[in-house]
DNA sequence: CGGCAGATACGCT
DNA sequence: GCGTATCTGCCGT
């Protein structure tokens, strides 16, 4: 597949606009001297005028690469014991940020396994802490291009809008409401189907 | 497959 | 102190 970069202007928009459209893209990861890779199944939209998100209480030393340069990895520890990620998208000073949720592996499956403690199927990748253990994306990665490797992220055409469901979001006690959860329908590795 | 409890450490009040 | 954009194991259906 050609190389590509990403276009840091599509990413300038609303998180819930942008959001569906990452869905089906490519992120390729080179670790290990192996390249992974895996498509991007669901996400989650979160910006600074809704209560669920990192950046509503304004910028801190933690969530400041979310109000950063788009098309940049924003990664956050959460529970004691796990990492998630997000593109960081709109302009640069407003903090926003689509959460990858799940991604379906495409290659690279054997190292994603060890990574994950033996495990396989769905269960590498259909969670937003799983993916994250499964590419070896930690702290370590927070602000990292996605432009270059060893992470980087493929745009693909837009899917058909049949193929992408709307849901609120997971995991959240604030903005339950909210319809910024996306995912592929009847996607294997969608963490969680519902409606 | 669904529900629940426990793990575990950091950011922020 | 308290809550957390989660996962796992264990239980029951």
């Amino acid at each position: 597949m050609a190389s590509q970069k990403v276009d840091v202007s599509f990413l300038h928009g609303r998180a819930s606009e942008i959001a569906p459209r990452l869905l089906g893209g490519i992120l390729e990861r080179t670790l290990d001297g192996k390249v992974l890779r895996a498509r991007i199944v669901e996400v989650e939209a979160y910006d600074q005028t809704d209560v669920a998100s990192h950046s509503y209480k304004g910028e801190t030393p933690r969530t400041k690469i979310m109000f950063g340069d788009a098309g940049h990895l924003y990664v956050y520890f959460t529970y004691g014991m796990h990492y998630c990620c997000n593109i960081v998208v709109g302009e640069k000073g407003y903090g926003a940020a689509v959460l990858i949720r799940a991604v379906e592996p495409l290659n690279g499956d054997e190292g994603m396994s060890r990574r994950r403690g033996g495990r396989s199927g769905r269960d590498l990748t259909n969670g937003p802490a799983k993916f994250c253990q499964a590419f070896g994306i930690s702290l370590a990665m927070n602000g990292h291009s996605l432009s270059e490797p060893p992470l980087r992220l493929l745009l693909q055409p837009a899917l058909p809008t049949d193929q992408v469901i709307t849901t609120t979001r997971i995991g959240i006690s604030h903005g339950k409401d909210v319809p910024w959860r996306f995912y592929v329908k009847d996607n294997g590795y969608v963490s969680k189907r519902i409606e």
